[in-house]
DNA sequence: TCCAGGATGTTCT
DNA sequence: GAACATCCTGGAC
């Protein structure tokens, strides 16, 4: 199929509409053994210095400093023992990343399950750590520009109209006042 | 910057 | 209800 890359000026805007628009991409994951797609089914907006949820919170640290830096980057840090994976969006001179939490796979499904072994394909993308597992994202991938053709990992434009519903987000303790998850509504893969 | 003891959900019997 | 899996907190290295 061919693939056309959102451009970096995507990216460029703020957080919250661009994890809005995400809905209804296509994920590609490059791996010597072949192409893992999938469908952006929900993400999560998170913000700077005013959003206690996030990680740029506290300050900018070498692990964080990404979400200051160029919109369309992939910033991934670690939970527990699973990995998230997030895009940088924000405004010029802004802070902020959107984590993908739900994909719906529609390509190497069978390579997926050798990395993730579950018994049903709803379990093997459904969460932000279950997802990572199954595309093999990790750590080596922090940096790479989702909108550079040559990069491990890229975002792919498509027809998809999806009906986006959203929510507070999940997980979060100290939560801002607004809804910043944003789903697909009525796609089995949305997480929870 | 890395890792993990729990809270919380999710799937079983 | 119990076992299991996930995961944006908080600690130690």
């Amino acid at each position: 199929m061919e693939s056309k890359f959102l451009p970096r000026e995507f990216y460029g805007r703020d957080t919250a509409n661009v994890a809005r628009e995400l809905l209804g991409k296509r994920l590609i994951r490059r791996t010597e053994h072949g192409i893992l797609e999938g469908v952006i089914a929900e993400t999560e907006a998170y913000y700077g210095l005013k959003d206690p949820a996030s990680r740029a919170f506290n300050g900018r640290k070498n692990y964080n400093r990404i979400m200051w830096e160029t919109p369309g980057r992939v910033f991934v840090y670690n939970v527990h023992r699973y990995w998230m994976f997030n895009v940088v969006a924000h405004e010029p001179g802004e802070i902020g990343a959107v984590l993908v939490r739900a994909l719906e796979p529609t390509g190497g499904v069978e390579a997926m399950m050798r990395n993730r072994p579950v018994k049903s394909l709803r379990e093997l993308t459904s969460g932000p750590g279950r997802l990572t597992i199954a595309l093999r994202i990790d750590k080596s991938m922090h940096g790479t520009n989702v909108a550079d053709p040559d990069s491990p990992i890229v975002i792919a434009d498509s027809e998809i109209d999806p009906d986006i519903g959203s929510s507070k987000r999940i997980g979060v303790t100290r939560d801002l006042d607004i809804e910043l998850r944003f789903y697909i509504r009525e796609n089995p893969f949305v997480s929870r």
